[in-house]
Order: structure tokens, then sequence, then C-alpha cells
DNA sequence: TAAAAATACTCCATAGGTATTTTAT
DNA sequence: ATAAAATACCTATGGAGTATTTTTA
């Protein structure tokens, strides 16, 4: 049995009538005494009368046309369901590392929740590394993260935006005063800093391994929130990126410390699986990241 | 679309992997690519993501896989539902003539009700000729008639048996008590007859006219039962089918005349269209009357 | 390198067409 | 005589197979 063989069976009980349903469906008359037939023979019943120039259903094909109409209807509705004017329901699953997910997501989500409320969306917070690999197998749709440019032919890069890394301290430290702080000095200070998985860490980590500097900070912690609140009103310096604390600066809560010829950088990117079908729900998350990266 | 794609579609979804499918389904891995190929084509969607060597649904995928889940049992129910193991539950539409719907109906209708309660039976009393009309036109699956035997290579005859025609009268009555009736001092008396319409009516209009009578009822009336009740107790003649009267004979309600050289017959027959699919109601049907017949 | 899917190409099964016959009105 | 469906037969499409290539792990 074929879905052609069905409508078929449908115009002909509609129209009781071989000859009139194959010119309504664009077969030949002959064409459709086959089909009936088939089907037919796979149900094991006569489906229709053939009673002088009357074609009426049997009992049987009056119970087999209830299945018909439902088998069709259904069809059409996934076809209806699939066509993608219809509004936005696919769940999304998105991997963030912690710096987006408390500074960049918020906005995002909100806006998705006003005006795609069907969307289901589901976070992953993890470090670079994990939620690659999690792209890499499928897992999740989309990753945003905070770290070095990354490339790779199996991905598609759909953002990367430059953001300051800085050292942060509270307004009323010591340091925070200071013009042109030299760097070594700085490092005499206590630091509480991300964890050493992070990325900006690291970039840290590196940084000061290339000039020949180990040190062990005070605390590490990988929440930026609670960062910032320890290092409001202490001596304790952290090294974040910009983003992350510029309302804190803004409002004099932290202070940035005027380090002499430092200038760190980490990227904002956006990637997914290059294999991956770019659903209607990706392209509107990656356009309202990209705004929000003007 | 049709239903191989589905069936292949859902396959692939459910072991993720084309070649495994193909293999389960007796498909080549190529024939799978081809049909979802053009599933996709025709949904404007992708379905996979062939991410490496996993192939898993796309949200669109996941959204269609409902739909295909439905249709597919659909198309199975409405397998089971014409198979003809199932209960007994098709319509069945029955053409009697008055004296087959009081005396021979009853018995099997009790049967049906109680075997295949879910079987709806109806009933059209009526005449010979418009019997024969419904069946022709399909409007009727069985007719189940008494008459004289009929032919005809549209219909297929299942049943035909004699029934004796007598004359029949009050036990009290002057005419019950004598032997050798002649015929023509029978018709001396009054007479109440089934209406002229009826099968054993237009019998013995026949018979007597074969003979050179004519003659007048005193009354006509199309219910055999009420007939009955007027020729007991009264000197009223009635000319009815045996089987009819056989309960009132046996227990002493009305008498069958002993007429001189008469032995009139008609026969119980049933009849469906010959192009009539016939169902296995229609065949309990018959089973049942013939079973009777003995 | 191995395993999976896509592609290229071929073939034949079959769906559907034309023409004709059968059947019923 | 007419109209509908069934049948017979033929053709061409396209569905599925084989072999090969591409892709990815």
């Amino acid at each position: 049995m074929e879905l052609r063989h069905i409508s078929s069976f449908m115009k002909i009980a509609q129209l009781h009538s071989f000859s009139k349903a194959a010119e309504s469906l664009g077969y030949s008359q002959s064409a459709l005494t086959v089909q009936i037939q088939q089907l037919e023979k796979e149900l094991g019943t006569k489906l229709f009368d053939r009673i002088g120039k009357k074609t009426l259903l049997t009992p049987p094909g009056e119970r087999f046309l209830i299945y018909a109409h439902k088998i069709l209807s259904d069809v059409n509705e996934a076809h209806l369901a699939l066509q993608n004017d219809s509004e936005l329901s696919n769940a999304l699953h998105i991997g963030v590392t912690d710096s987006i997910c408390f500074y960049k997501l918020p906005s995002i989500l909100q806006y998705f929740h006003e005006n795609y409320p069907k969307v289901n969306i589901s976070i992953t917070v993890d470090d670079t590394d994990q939620l690659i690999d999690m792209m890499d197998k499928g897992e999740t749709d989309i990753i945003y993260i905070l770290d070095q440019p990354s490339y790779n032919n199996n991905w598609v890069k759909e953002l990367e935006v430059r953001e300051k890394v800085v050292f942060v301290a509270s307004p009323d430290s010591v340091l925070s005063q200071e013009k042109n702080i030299e760097l070594d000095s700085l490092l005499t200070h206590s630091f509480i800093l991300p964890e050493s998985g992070s990325a900006h860490r690291r970039s840290l980590d590196n940084l000061l391994a290339a000039k020949g500097f180990i040190f062990k900070p005070f605390l590490e912690i990988s929440s930026i929130e609670f960062i910032q609140r320890m290092l409001h009103g202490s001596d304790f310096i952290s090294y974040l990126p910009y983003f992350t604390v510029e309302d804190s600066v803004n409002n004099g809560y932290l202070s940035v410390l005027d380090v002499k010829d430092f200038h760190a950088s980490m990227y904002r990117q956006i990637f997914y699986n290059k294999n991956k079908w770019k659903t209607r729900e990706m392209s509107e998350f990656i356009r309202l990241a990209k705004q929000q990266a003007e």
C-alpha cells in the first residue's frame, strides 16, 4: 500500500466513479482500476461494489475510508507542521562559557521568551574544550564562547568580536590610584581568579609564563559575579574581561587598573557544526547575538 | 511522498544509520539515501544531520517522526480492522416480504442480537417487485422473499424452499368439518385476503383465472396476523402459506380446509446482487436462514 | 584505514498509458 | 447504444541495485 492508493481510493469513494476520479486526479481510468485491485488484494476485501453504473463502497470499504481520511489528513498536517513559515518552535541547545552566560545571554533569552515562547532553550555552561567536544558530537546546536580565536573546517564561525581583558580592583584599593603600574609590582599583590580551566585564566597564565612569572592566586572560583563581590572593598586584584565589569566600573563599584604596556584581548565567538542543519532558531539566536555585538 | 519513504525514515531514525536501516529493511544503502533526499526535498527541510558516523534527527526531523508514527500506526490499524477474523460489525440491510418478516425473521434476528451485537440490521418490508428493484440498485444486501421461483443471472440465489399454501378457516366454521371440498363451492364463501400486490394473493388470482373464476374478497389487508385474528370464530376463509398458520393450526386456533385436488406451493427464496461483495454478515444471515429451513 | 553516506550509472520492475473488451443500462 | 469498468498490452519512468567516490572518525 502506498499513499497514492489511498488518495485514489478516497476520490473514487467521493465521486462514486472510477472514471470521474481518474479525470479529477489526472490518471487514466485503467490506472485506478489497477490501483484499487492492488489495494483490495492487499487488504483481502472488496472495497467497492461495482453495481451497474454506480460504484459504491462495501462495508469494509466504508471502514477503510475512515482510516484513509485520518492517514491523509495526518500527512497533510505533517506537511504544514514542517513548513517554515510557521512559528519558531524547535528546541535550541546552546553551549556557553561562564562569562558569556552571565553578561551576554540574558537579553537574548529575554527576547526569545517574548517573541518565540514555544522555543525550548537549554543551556550548557562549561569550558571551551568541553563545549567544542559537544558541538563536534552534535550534542549542542550552537556554542558561544570567550576564548582565543579558533578555526576548524568542521565548524562554521558566525561571530568573532574582540574583547579587552583587564586587571580590576576595588576603587579604594592602593593600586587603583596609581598610573602606569609595572606588571611585576602588580603580581606581588593577592589575586582572586577564575579557576584554572577557564580561558582568560589560561590566557593570563600563558602571558605570565612568557615573561617568566609564576604565581599562585589567593582564591580560585568560577563565578565572576562572586569575584567582583569579593574584590569590592578589599585589596584583592582580579583579571577579567572588560565587558563583565563594565557596569561595575561605570557605577564606581570597581576600577580598572592602569597597567603599563598591557593590552590583552580575547574573542567572543559563535560556532556551530558544519554538518548541522541550521535551524531558524539557530539563525535567530545568531542574529540577536550579532546585533548585540555592534 | 509514499508510505515507503515514511517507514524508511522511521527505521533510520530508530537505528541512527542509513546502512543498518537498509539492511533491516532489505534495501540497499543508496536506495535509502535517495528516498530520504526525496522526502527532504518534498518537505523542504533536512531531516537528518549526518554528523560523522552518527545520523541524528534534526528538529524538523523530530517533528516529522511524530507524524510518521501516527501515519504508519493508522495504516496498521486499518489493516487489522479489515481483517475478517474480527468481530462481525458491518451493517446489514435485508429486504423481506411480510410473511417472511413475521414468521421467519424473529429467531434469526434474536441470534444476531445475541451473537453479533455490533451488527446494525435494518429491514425493509415490501413486496417482491420492490425488493428486487432495491437489490438491483444495491440498496439492500439480501432479499428474503416468498414467491414463485425467480431466476436472473444478475442474482445469486442462496435458498429456495417449497412452502405449501392452504385455505384456512376457523375450526368452528362449517367448511372446516367438510372433506374434499370442491373449489367452486369454496369460492361462494367470503374471503379475507392479503392485498392484491402480495405474491400469494397474486398466485391465487392466477390460479382462479386459469379456471375461469373471478371473485372479490370481502376484505383485503396486508397483515397476516390480522387476517388470522379475523378468521378465528368467523365464517371467513383465507388463503395463506402454511408456515404462517402452522402454530395456529396446531393449537386449534385455525383449521386447514381439505380442498379436493388442490396443491399450491410457493417458494421461500434468498437472493443477493451478483455484483455485491458478500460480507461475512450476509453469509452468516444466509447460514442461519438455511439452517432454519431444514 | 575503515566505515558511513553520497554519487554515478545501469537495469528492470512496474506504474500508468492506449486500445479494446466486457458488462450493464 | 451508451457509459462504465475490466482487461490486454505496451512504454517509459523511476526505484532500487552495483560500483565507486567522498567524507569523517
